[in-house]
RNA sequence: CGCGGGGUGGAGCAGUCCGGUAGCUCGUCGGGCUCAUAACCCGAAGGUCGCGAGUUCAAAUCUCGCCCCCGCAACCA
């Protein structure tokens, strides 16, 4: 392991209109990766808000607000969002913020002056009803093909960033590098869009305000090209370099799949073009689907994740984003199926588990962790699952990961079945019942630190039961993950149901 | 001929790159247990892996063709 910190970013959110529950799922996950890899060393986490464009600047016209205001506004719901899932990042940027205003026009610059970036035309029809250019091949009789218009013909002077030039060097680096963007599905639609071929990209709008101004010239930046930079600008790209290259590259790189040619493509395109190395892994997830479809403003099947998290539990809303799919898949969303994880999963599987352990540790000992057995055979079957966890995690498999934790939760109710402590109890047997008891509890220490990425707030709430110290839940997997861990005599509380059992009740 | 993803027991999904007993969760049925959130544990039933052809000793997995569903396509983030 370097001594770099693990440094995680999430897109920068469209500020638009409110936040629905794909961007928590997207934020969720990167507050998984950054809370293991906190247990292992330093990590950075980064996540904020994209403020400039065209939807802006009307979104805010609408309501009657210059786009600042409505930023202003719009950042503090976010925010409020990330909280209420419980996602500890370190840093938020946002793109109306001077640290990256003046860094995005310094790269327009340096860029400039370096060649990557040229004053050239750009031409094509347009249709102003739709805000869209079309191809001339898409246009039917002349006019727009969705709205039936007239289109007219554009001519503009434009910057250009030279994206073409860095064609080859880009697919000679996905053809060396086919892990650095996942999943695989994504990494072939972007080699066959390399292997298509790319044009220059236009840079600048002069027919928009709102947006950082061009060094030395009018209109404004493209917000693509401002928004990307959003990675490097918030950790002291050309400021402070030592803080930067402790940084970067980043470790991880999440997406939604719809952004893949954004930052596969023109991002390490920008980056090469500034002297700089690519990130080290671009990973795309999938949508989140209602009845299949995709859930969008739009469709009017956007999911006020608030409302969500009010009723499920933020927690429990967590655990199912990360089991419910493999990492990259696109996934059905439905409240029945939150409610069956949460009670099947967490209610029945986890919460009950702790639930009866220590209603058998209260009735038999008092509730004090009594001594370790001296037979280790239970313990030693579980030696390598934190490791297995690690890399399952840091592999971005989150829900081998949890499966691979519900083993020990499965092996811990199947261990108070065989070996019956109301029976050992029974028959005065205390040196078995002893051993039972610690080995249970002590299985939920472990379940409260494996999973403590992923529920923060309801292992914590474990590990309170379990009588243990807040502070050490989050410490060193290494350190902490050693059978034995827990102390003898260590004083332990029966508490309220950890998920309580959610009963859906038709609404119709 | 724009690009891509998908079609696997009742439901939702793994597995497909690197062919070799089709796996998981939920549900259903039967049994066990009583510490626990009617929870837990064990067992069983249930699938010609979209269709057709090909390669092979062997195909869910490779090749070709076809059918169906979905996403992307842009100066929309």
């Amino acid at each position: 392991m370097s001594s770099r910190a693990f440094y995680v970013t999430t897109p920068i959110y469209y500020i638009s209109g409110n936040p629905h529950i794909g961007h928590a799922y997207t934020t969720v996950v990167a507050d998984v990766l950054a809370r293991t890899a906190r247990a292992f060393g330093p990590a950075f986490f980064l996540t904020g808000t994209d403020e400039h464009g065209q939807k802006v600047a009307n979104a805010a016209a609408e309501h009657g607000k210059t786009p600042q205001q409505w930023c202003d506004e719009l950042v503090p719901r976010w925010q409020s969002l990330f909280a209420a899932y419980h996602v500890q990042y370190d840093d938020f940027i946002r793109t109306t913020q001077p640290r990256h205003t003046t860094k995005v026009q310094r790269v327009f610059e340096r860029l400039r002056e370096s060649g990557d970036v040229y004053l050239g035309k750009y031409e094509g029809w347009y249709c102003v009803n739709d805000e869209t250019f079309w191809l001339e091949s898409k246009l039917v009789n002349g006019c727009c093909p969705t709205c039936g218009r007239e289109v007219q013909w554009i001519s503009e002077d434009d910057w250009f960033f030279r994206l073409s030039a860095y064609r080859d060097r880009l697919l000679a680096y996905f053809k060396a590098n086919p892990e650095w963007v996942r999943p695989r599905s994504v990494y072939n639609e972007m080699v066959a869009l390399l292997e298509e071929g790319l044009d220059d990209l236009s840079i600048s709008r002069t027919n928009l305000e709102w947006g950082i101004p061009i060094p030395g010239d009018g209109g404004v930046i493209y917000v693509w090209f401002d928004a990307l930079l959003n990675y490097i600008t918030a950790i002291g790209w050309s400021e402070n370099d030592e803080r930067f290259h402790s940084l970067w590259p980043a470790n991880v790189q999440l997406i939604g799949k719809e952004i893949a040619r954004f930052h596969t493509i023109i991002w390490p395109a920008i980056l090469w073009a500034l002297g700089e190395v690519a990130p080290e892994l671009v990973f795309a997830h999938g949508w989140i689907t209602v009845d299949g479809q995709k859930m969008g403003k739009s469709l009017g099947n956007a999911v006020d994740p608030f409302a969500l998290a009010d009723r499920f539990g933020a927690d429990s809303l967590r655990y199912f984003l990360l089991r419910e799919a493999p990492f990259g898949s696109d996934f059905s969303y439905s409240e029945e199926k939150i409610a069956q994880r949460h009670n099947s999963d967490l209610g029945n599987d986890l919460g009950n588990l702790l639930k009866r352990s220590l209603s058998m540790l209260q009735k038999y000992r008092n509730g004090v962790v009594p001594h370790r057995g001296e037979d280790a055979t239970f313990a030693q079957r579980f030696t390598n699952l934190p490791e297995r966890v690690r890399a399952l995690i840091f592999s971005l498999d989150f829900r081998g990961a949890l499966e691979t934790i519900w083993e020990l939760v499965t092996a811990l109710n199947r261990a108070i079945d065989e070996r019956k402590p109301w029976t050992l109890a029974k028959e005065g047997r205390e040196h078995e019942l002893d051993a039972l008891l610690y080995d249970v509890s002590e299985g939920l220490r472990w379940l409260a630190i494996l999973l403590h990425p992923f529920m923060p707030e309801r292992t914590a709430q474990m590990w309170e039961q379990l009588g243990l110290d807040p502070a050490a839940i989050a410490e060193d997997w290494t350190r902490a993950l050693q059978w034995g861990g827990l102390p003898e005599g260590t004083q332990t509380a029966v508490g309220d149901a950890l998920f309580p059992r959610i009963e859906l009740v038709e609404s119709a």
